[in-house]
DNA sequence: CGCTGTGAATTCATTCACAGCA
DNA sequence: TGCTGTGAATGAATTCACAGCG
């Protein structure tokens, strides 16, 4: 069929399936979501692909792997579709998900209560701040991160999601796969190391940032008054560059 | 790799920098800083791509995009790399960022004193509830969004961010537009609409949870214990789909 | 006829492996 | 000698364009 099979995979049924059609699926799904809401039962890959902002061609392919669940000459039934998603993103069974960290972050994301939505229930937040431990955050009361381990085993947790500060990120994300996490979703300016088989994706304010700074210079570097310094093998600059302090900075604290 | 088009690109001097290389270019940065405050004043490429978790080959081309700034037989001098990453990314000049909802999510984001960091300065935080217009936050008064078109052409505004509800992002967005700003980091789980030659970034927590259920739920497939469901073409799926009550949901309210 | 599903072509990204410089 | 910088090879993702089904 489409690629190889020898990757770590198991090129299963519904398996080997391209990251990159991973990652586009959800907001598939909540496009979906969104035409069901205005009462919109079938829905044509062009269509679909604007309300998702993706091209129609790349839609259908993503959609392939999946299975083959169009209809000629028509298009797609969104109620169907929306369940096929749903069961190939895993959203069908609960998610159970610890959030380390209250701060402001902690906080934000546990009230994202329509935002988590479907498939994910928060089963606690811990902290480890006495000030903060007891408090009360959409509706779970903020439990201390000694419990961790406690937590995670009674709620069967897969999911944890670290929102605490860059400095101790790397203890959480040490003491939830020893706890038996595997999937971590890290919002700490930090490279977490974990183990093999353990899955980490990032969220990142400041890379995120600084990618749309490289691209709002590169816009603005149109007009001819461009960059004085342009010195291109070393020793070739004026002087030292000496341009950072190199502070700390870098380091949150949700 | 985004959603939105990148700029046509003028293969230019230190132009024509590939997507994945720019968004690596942050990752190396923080490596670096993290270097620097510990004295090291050199580093080989294996031990740079080992702090910022890639490897050695591939930061290697990305830093060779940039220009020939490291020494045979030696490394890179950290310094000198933290001002050449630097300027490319744009990071030499300040960026006015305006950020746009002062709701759990806003704030979160504006207390990121050391997170948000060098190269970009909040200008104003605005909200549209009467509630919160007037409080403060880390150090600025929240102001009402009737005034972002002043705000963005008062500090020459060319970033904004949407912390905003789901329901208002769009609007937000095409205000900020109209205003001039051409970068925007989109918080709200909505797929925002804008002309050509806007950038938009969008941080999405409900996406990065689904991509992990996805991987979690492959992983514990391994177990032969199976899944019961598993019907593959239409109609061989047992009765109805019927998954879905398709509610609103997928709609935040930072 | 109008749409999906998909081979084939293309573009983009990663990795290998080594020539060549400090 | 030990590293960088980079062509060449490989692999992944996107896009094209159309055969073929409902």
């Amino acid at each position: 069929m489409h690629s190889n099979a020898i990757p770590p995979e198991i090129s299963g049924p519904s398996g080997g399936i391209p990251e990159a059609t991973v990652a586009r699926l959800p907001v598939y799904l909540r496009a979906l979501y969104g035409l069901a809401e205005r009462g919109i039962s079938t829905v044509a890959s062009e269509e679909l692909a604007a309300a998702a902002g993706v091209n129609s061609a790349k839609l259908r392919k993503d959609l392939s792997h999946l299975g083959s669940y169009g209809i000629r000459g028509v298009g797609y039934d969104v109620d169907y579709l929306v369940y096929q998603v749903s069961r190939t993103l895993g959203l069908t069974q609960d998610w159970p998900v610890v959030i380390v960290g209250a701060g402001n972050l902690g906080r934000a994301l546990a009230n994202y209560g329509g935002f988590v939505s479907r498939g994910f229930t928060i089963s606690a937040m811990l902290d480890s701040d006495p000030a903060i431990v007891g408090s009360r955050i959409a509706r779970l009361t903020v439990r201390h991160v000694d419990e961790l381990e406690a937590v995670v085993a009674r709620h069967k947790v897969a999911i944890g999601v670290i929102a605490a500060p860059a400095s101790s990120a790397q203890a959480v994300c040490d003491r939830l796969v020893a706890a038996g996490v595997t999937s971590i979703l890290n919002f700490a300016p930090v490279v977490l190391n974990v183990p093999e088989g353990v899955d980490v994706r990032k969220v990142d304010l400041s890379i995120e940032l600084q990618i749309l700074a490289f691209h709002a210079q590169r816009r603005s570097a149109a007009r001819p008054e461009a960059d004085p310094a342009h010195g291109h093998h070393r020793g070739a600059v004026n002087g030292t560059p000496s341009r950072p302090p190199v502070t700390s900075e870098f380091a949150a604290q949700a």
